[in-house]
DNA sequence: AAAGATGATGTCAGTTAGTGACAATTTTGA
DNA sequence: TCAAAATTGTCACTAACTGACATCATCTTT
């Protein structure tokens, strides 16, 4: 939890902009308006952001991180399927996380209509890729560098991506109800589909491969 | 070819505003020197816009299209490699297209200076990804709706996505030279790799599934 | 070929997103 | 407690982008 203190600001902006946006629409919503909802100079909202759009930035992450950040603490001797349910259930997730994710729900339906939150989206899942790298590289004890670990990052992004917009236009669009424990295991189906090297069932420690004993020492 | 009057003045401008951002800087360009060097008036330029950044587009589209628009010739009965290495060798790729494909590879190395290029990189990536869809829904008959069928288009468009980033950055930073059939060679490896459904084998028609015969006519 | 319809482009004025500079304020740290 | 450092506000300014309207090219119809 380094810089905490800037992440926070930056996720309640984003909060009264996706408000915003929802109810006015992109080109109708300015900067003024978002620094007087989040009680802010429009001077600080631009030093928070680049532009009006990406304001709604940290609330794709928040949510990508529902179900990503979990994968963080992954342990290597279970399944995809059973760390993501394990998750739903001891999670009494935080209200404020729900409006959170329903706010991201509302924008991604709009993304048609709206463009430039497609690009936000895009970015923002970007960013859950990238640190998909590292959850992988751990898991198989493998360099961050390896194409093979980039690859399998890349293509479970993507499925995650696919199951965020798919769930979340059934659910608004098409006024589909879904419990967490079923978009959990949607999302580790997608997942297991998606990856290209067998992260998805426990990693057992590798006894057959010789090369895994520390070599006996010489002296 | 419907609206392909549109397409090629947004490609020609994509040409212009691409050099100008390789040799300046995104900041250092405005849209004056784009609508100058374009022979455009600047309010034209917004006309075929919505911003600076997506200017270049157009050519993140067309050096994608170099191999996934050859996927829409992709007969049934061929595998991946060889129709990628099929297509190279026939391919006399037009000038043109190679100062395209060399601009479009200058501008991926600097998206980690300037975050607007991949924003505009991603979302061309998405149109793709797009198209793909298609083209898997064609060659297994399914419908372009299913779920797989849009995790497949994803998970490939991800991994060409990660071969024209990684190659570009090998071959921009550190000297790294390939030839059409390497690159050829790479993406079909990875397309491979990150298939969800059968398409990258030759699609034999179905001869032991009974339900593919036509049901005798009963009358 | 003339003429009218349609659509693309230029001009110019106006709006608003976004920046630089500096002063005021809050936070931090010894 | 006091000074250094970081954050924010104010204000003037630049440049991205839009609306309105005139002009010009293109295409169709007769």
């Amino acid at each position: 939890m380094a810089n905490t203190r800037r992440e926070d600001t930056r996720l309640t902006v984003a909060r009264h902009a996706a408000r915003l946006f929802v109810k006015n629409g992109l080109a109708a919503t300015s900067g003024a308006q978002i620094a007087a909802a989040s009680g802010l100079s429009e001077r600080t909202i631009w030093r928070y952001f680049a532009s009006k759009e990406s304001c709604v930035e940290p609330l794709f992450l928040a949510a990508s991180m529902q179900f990503h950040g979990k994968l963080r603490q992954w342990p290597r001797n279970v399944s995809i399927e059973a760390h993501l349910q394990e998750c739903c259930k001891l999670d009494g997730t935080a209200p404020e996380d729900i409006e959170d994710a329903l706010l991201a729900v509302l924008l991604l339906t709009r993304m048609t209509e709206e463009p430039a939150l497609r690009a936000v989206w895009l970015v923002a899942c970007y960013q859950v890729e990238q640190d998909m790298i590292d959850i992988i590289a751990d898991r198989l004890d493998r360099s961050k560098k390896d194409f093979d670990v980039r690859l399998c990052a890349a293509t479970i992004a993507a499925s995650m991506r696919l199951i965020d917009e798919t769930i979340s236009i059934a659910a608004i669009d098409h006024g589909q109800i879904f419990t967490t424990e079923q978009v959990a295991q949607e999302m580790a189906q997608a997942i297991r589909k998606a990856s290209t090297l067998p992260i998805c069932d426990p990693i057992m420690p590798n006894v057959f491969g010789a090369a895994t004993f520390p070599e006996r020492d010489k002296s």
